[in-house]
DNA sequence: AAACCCTGTTAAAAAAGGTTAACTCTCAGA
DNA sequence: TCTGAGAGTTAACCTTTTTTAACAGGGTTT
């Protein structure tokens, strides 16, 4: 873990791809590459990103695509689109979308590195997700080392709970929509991982039980909300 | 849950929007940001803001219309205008809707808060809405919580229940519109969710049997009113 | 007062969620 | 290779929440 911000660069041109990869690896960011949407999704479901980079023309997933299905269950991660075309229908719908900025091929490497540092001083500001732990009452959660520790007990979590967790806590107090959260975690919102999830809902009330200000609660047809009333 | 005032702001621009974000984080306030009409309307019925800044031009739905389901179950909200345009029209029609004062862009920050902090000061002197807890009668009854007690006896509410008693609170001794509170709560005022509601009234009204000076009426064809004789 | 729409209430059906335990699968260590 | 622990899923059963149905009144209008 390193302090460098992490961005997850999907683009399914290779020459661009690994064009932008190294440049901006060597601007003091670390790049992930992502070669189609679907692979984009997945990476984001897994990691832990602070920034991400779309190219919106993309086999299995179009960036718009991915971009709806992170808002989902991320809203404040900044976004930054590429596309080919000039088309303002496009435009508009990425920022509907909640498109942090928009480029347009071809670009400089140089504009490509001053829009995101421009986002990154407008957005880091206020919320700094510059650190992997997250207090949760008077629980701290860290979701990369899969542990969540409370008088200075620690509680190894498996990656479901682990994955679960993540996402009540950066949807803290707020609704994290249940759909949603079926397919980043399980990929599919079928019935039975629905249940799965239900289960997953009271192994970790059962934990959080431990302290009276956090709690999960249901919002009936719509998700979970994490409650922190610290 | 601090005691900062909750805003709601609503801005598509992100430049603008995250800018007025952390300005307006800074001087104290809790902010939260819409980036279009229909999400603003939506946090706001979900959630429970003391101020509204909304932006007069955005996609999915404009500032006014947000304005004018937001007025129809909650007649006391300050809203704050923020517009491109001077237009006299625009102006007019804002405060028809009932808008407590207007900025046209460009304007300085300064300029924001100070029209803020003017609003609040007029508006906080009569009604404190400070508190997350609200009185109906004897009743003590915590919306964030989704409880209702009285004589320490606590009640846990459903969604729905929490909702409806929600609306029926923040227009206590004022008729809460059918229609608006169909919409704001069951998203369409069809017949079906029509008859459902009234079944929540039904169960509200059984809570609030215990104390006498509190009861919910019927305001034929129009809506229903808690009235609170306390 | 007849017709019509709106409301009140209760019960039943349906959908969603909570919990526990059994079952399956995988993978590491004996 | 066998065994057992840990993780995850499925099953079963139960409760809660929401919707729909059914029937009974009220209020309004003509």
């Amino acid at each position: 873990m390193s302090n460098k911000i992490e961005i997850l660069l999907a683009e399914d041109d290779d020459n661009l791809g690994l064009l932008l990869n190294s440049f901006l690896k060597a601007k003091g960011f670390n790049v992930d590459l992502a070669r189609n949407g679907k692979e984009a999704l997945d990476k984001f479901n897994d990691g832990d990103y602070q920034f991400l980079i779309l190219d919106v023309m993309m086999p299995e997933m179009d960036g718009f695509t991915v971009a709806r299905e992170v808002r989902n269950i991320d809203k404040k991660i900044p976004i930054l689109f590429l596309t080919a075309k000039t088309m303002k229908e496009d435009k508009l719908q990425g920022f509907s979308i909640g498109a942090d900025d928009y480029l347009t091929k071809p670009f400089s490497m140089e504009e490509l590195v001053a829009r995101i540092e421009a986002i990154l001083k407008r957005s880091q500001i206020n919320d700094s997700p510059l650190q992997s732990e997250y207090k949760i009452g008077s629980f701290t959660f860290d979701p990369e080392k899969r542990v969540i520790s409370i008088d200075g007990k620690e509680e190894r979590l498996t990656t479901k709970e682990n994955h679960l967790l993540k996402l009540l806590t950066k949807n803290k107090n707020e609704v994290l929509d249940r759909q949603a959260a079926l397919r980043a975690i399980w990929g599919d919102d079928n019935y039975f991982n629905g249940r799965s999830m239900d289960v997953y809902i009271a192994k970790l009330r059962k934990i959080l039980k431990q302290d009276e200000t956090v709690e999960i609660m249901n919002v009936h047809g719509r998700g979970f909300k994490l409650i922190d009333r610290e």
